[in-house]
DNA sequence: AACCTTGTTCCGCCAAGCGGAACACTCAAG
DNA sequence: CTTGAGTGTTCCGCTTGGCGGAACAAGGTT
């Protein structure tokens, strides 16, 4: 019946445990322990034995004096070494590095990721752009440059997009037809360009695999008032040359 | 008994629900069921339920051609959002990189976490060190300058000397002595040494708490062949500035 | 002092998890 | 082609670990 407060992924000892685990790490400051239990529909003796669980495990500290519970360095940690192994961002790293010295401009590598981008990494330019993409963060793929650019050679990039307009406040950033019709420009021109966020310019062009999708994105972000007609011209230029090659190296490991 | 061929947590649906993730996460190719429930000491079955489980929950991917199982960008995910909001970090990043532009040499920021340093950032050098330990990564606190400096200041530090010294292979790195000597004189003169790793010099100082303990440490590296006596000074003047700065501001939160 | 909270512990009930065994399947050697 | 040793997957009976209600202790606030 869906009748959970919160889109529970079942029940069981393992799914309780990462949803405490999960809540401790989205939520930016420390949960008593009550609040857990209450957010998450839970027993508090079941909250406090999953609590201990994880403490044990070293995934969650407790703070002796508050008796609040916190998520714990462990989990970073884990993940860095899962990223930091990543074969495109390890083959993509002095490819965004060289791109960003020809640009000096921001440049972010991104995967698709459900319905999302998700931020590998990033260089950001000298003089930074605001609002800006935190590493490790996701953003609904159809806003943005580099989601544009792999969307174009997803087969189901139909169906992600209306499963976004579904999600997002502001319908009208995303008209299934005429994003679908950008998407085959993309396809010819080999880039895509967005600018969801107000005064910021964004191209982004696809890492290709051998099976004709999209393995990664590179994007380069610039503010709309440092960009001419030349410097846009330049940057896709760069930008197209970089993941050419970048493919080319993906393809040979 | 102990008789487990791991160091096992315990038994329990959680437990090993995270071994089996820590595995993946820890191994940098996707594994096989089979190799899984051998080197975790469980059965098949078992090992394939958990393994459905964090499938389900988007911690574990399964590559359909070759079946072989793999942690996904799930955890890192999680972890980003965990380092972002670190409070000691969050303070550190404009003073890690005004360090950076003063010395022009790579600076670390770690924090004591168990015996070991747990590098937080880290800002490289123009012409980066080599072996330089990855953003994630421990290292045991006795050898690192930045471990020093921390651990001149923890109460525990003579029992963390002796555990990490059972726990390396090249014993004569730590005598215990001859190291709680020195993190006296690293009290003394605020700053600590060390040059652990072959033709690098390292020089850590704390940012100090309240509570007279340090909550993290700033060390700067460079090559030695780069560094002239009044290098060393004035790089080891700038990281004071630096962490008496940075803990004011850390004291004001 | 009479309430609310909070976190923690206890305990009976029961299902979720466990692991042995059987299954389907692939690949390599005979 | 057949055999065999692997693989991953499924089934199922047993029992243990997890579940949640209730009782408990400890502060904090009215």
């Amino acid at each position: 019946m869906m009748s959970e407060l919160v889109p529970n992924t079942g029940d069981g000892a393992v799914p309780r445990a990462f949803a405490v685990l999960e809540l401790l790490a989205l939520s930016n400051e420390p949960l008593r322990l009550s609040a857990i239990a209450l957010r998450l529909g839970m027993q508090k003796s079941t909250v406090h034995r999953v609590l201990a669980t994880l403490v044990l495990l070293g995934y969650v500290e407790q703070e002796e004096e508050s008796s609040c519970y916190r998520a714990s360095l462990r989990l970073w940690e884990l993940g860095t070494g899962l990223v930091a192994q990543h074969p495109v961002k390890r083959a993509a790293a002095g490819f965004l590095q060289q791109l960003h010295q020809a640009t000096h401009e921001t440049v972010s590598l991104t995967v698709l990721s459900g319905d999302d981008v998700l931020y590998l990494d990033k260089i950001v330019s000298p003089r930074p752009i605001r609002f800006t993409s935190r590493v490790g963060s996701r953003v609904p793929a159809p806003l943005t440059a580099g989601g544009k650019a792999m969307l174009a050679y997803e087969p189901g990039a139909r169906a992600i997009a209306r499963r976004t307009r579904q999600r997002i406040q502001d319908k009208r950033r995303i008209e299934i037809e005429s994003l679908m019709s950008e998407l085959d420009q993309v396809r010819e021109a080999g880039f895509a360009t967005s600018s969801f966020r107000p005064g910021v310019e964004s191209f982004g062009a696809p890492i290709m695999a051998q099976d004709g999708r999209a393995a990664a994105a590179i994007s380069v972000s610039a503010p709309t008032s440092r960009l001419s007609a030349s410097k846009r011209e330049a940057i896709v230029e760069q930008l197209l040359a970089t993941c050419a090659d970048l493919a080319e190296r993906v393809g040979a490991l």
